[in-house]
DNA sequence: ACCTGAACACCGTTCAAGT
DNA sequence: ACCTGAACACCGTTCAAGT
């Protein structure tokens, strides 16, 4: 459930007093706050500092530098949204390929859109950080929920289970990601909306071999396996 | 085809003799090569003037501040980039969805992978620039081959092919920045070859009205089109 | 026309001194 | 235990002086 720290972007010390804690909440919301009004540029340590009511120094005693500062944040955030996912994965366990795909998509979404904004400025953030290890360390939550999602699928099995859940996953971050960097109109947001659980949905299909004979539809599944060589 | 630049990020004066054209040349390679490197982070005004073999005020000649010499190398790539789909919608006009899907993946795929180093520095430093009117320009030349290219599609229409062409460009693009930004196995690279197309020509053919009945296979593709309104 | 590089303002980080 | 803030090193940017 936790994720190590890559060494250096571990916080400096932990509070053990309860004015501590406090000192650390403050630091925590006044950077976002900094980053939503100020913008990740002007996100400097003086600023957040001043804005947080405490000294430079005493950032520093909890942060050994400014990216472990904004790693901390970022974490947060990531933290939220592998929770998401993993709930999403208890609900809709043993449930069709279709429910699942709509439900793994609204429950990403949902957890993204819950606070927009902070996501928007957060991306910029990972993106100058060296986040690769808390990244892997979120991805493997979220694959994981999700590869045992689709494998209780009442209706498919998937040959190349890893691949299809990988395939899956990045189509459904990058998109959302793309979404987030670009402001987005309501009417696109709503269009993605339906689109890309239609689009996980048709992919699931397409890759999976049927377990039983689905009840209602007509329509028979592919029956090749895609092979990914080459 | 030219992209206008946001204010301020416009290279300050356009080389006139000989000499300057090399100089700017310099610039550009020595900016590729700090970065590949040293690192965004790394990347110092100092160094790449050192490292192109100029003086710190020379560079500022050409670029109002480090920002637009960022922006100025990023805008050559998406300009590579934009320009292959640009020919890959040339040549799949008329083609079934199936190989219009297959060839503007792999377009894709083959842009990028060329110089795949050059591709991942940048995604780093596109996040850390104000991009928007860069990503629009490039993603709108894009949008409109991609668009034109579906409706040409011999085997279908599409009812809604703005949504359509945002939502798959989103998944392409998404999934291949996904595996830049961290390292992936050849491995995964291979896998991702077979299934994104995979991926794309399952949705078109979901969201797809049937222009004629398709020749070979005997699956009908759904009547109904996927309504975006929530 | 083009180039140089010392000089300036600003930011990340430290550490001796305080409560 | 926790906090302060002047001090230092380094980076982006400028501009008077050179060819």
């Amino acid at each position: 459930m936790t994720i190590a720290h890559p060494e250096g972007l571990k916080p400096r010390k932990t509070p053990r007093q309860a004015r501590s804690e406090v000192t650390v909440e403050a630091i925590f919301e006044a950077t976002i706050q900094v980053l939503l009004t100020e913008g990740l540029r002007r996100l400097t340590t003086t600023r957040v500092a001043e804005r947080a009511g405490v000294s430079v120094g005493t950032m520093y005693q909890y942060f050994p530098h400014k990216q472990a500062l904004l790693y901390a944040v970022l974490r947060r955030h990531l933290d939220a949204v592998a929770k998401a996912v993993e709930t999403a994965g208890g609900r809709y366990r043993g449930q069709p390929i279709a429910t699942i795909a709509n439900g793994l998509v609204a429950a990403f979404i949902d957890a993204k859109a819950a606070r927009a904004d902070v996501s928007r400025a957060l991306y910029l953030v990972a993106a100058g950080l060296d986040t690769s290890e808390l990244l892997d360390g979120m991805s493997r939550r979220i694959h994981d929920a999700t590869a045992t999602l689709l494998e209780s699928a009442a209706d498919a099995e998937f040959d190349e289970l890893p691949l299809v859940t990988f395939t899956l996953l990045s189509a459904m971050f990058g998109t959302v990601r793309m979404i987030f960097e670009r402001g987005a109109t309501p009417a696109t947001w709503r269009g993605l909306r339906a689109h890309l659980p239609a689009m996980c949905r048709a992919y699931l299909r397409e890759t999976a071999t049927e377990k039983r004979p689905a009840p209602t539809p007509p329509v028979p599944p592919s029956r090749k396996t895609t092979r990914p060589g080459k």
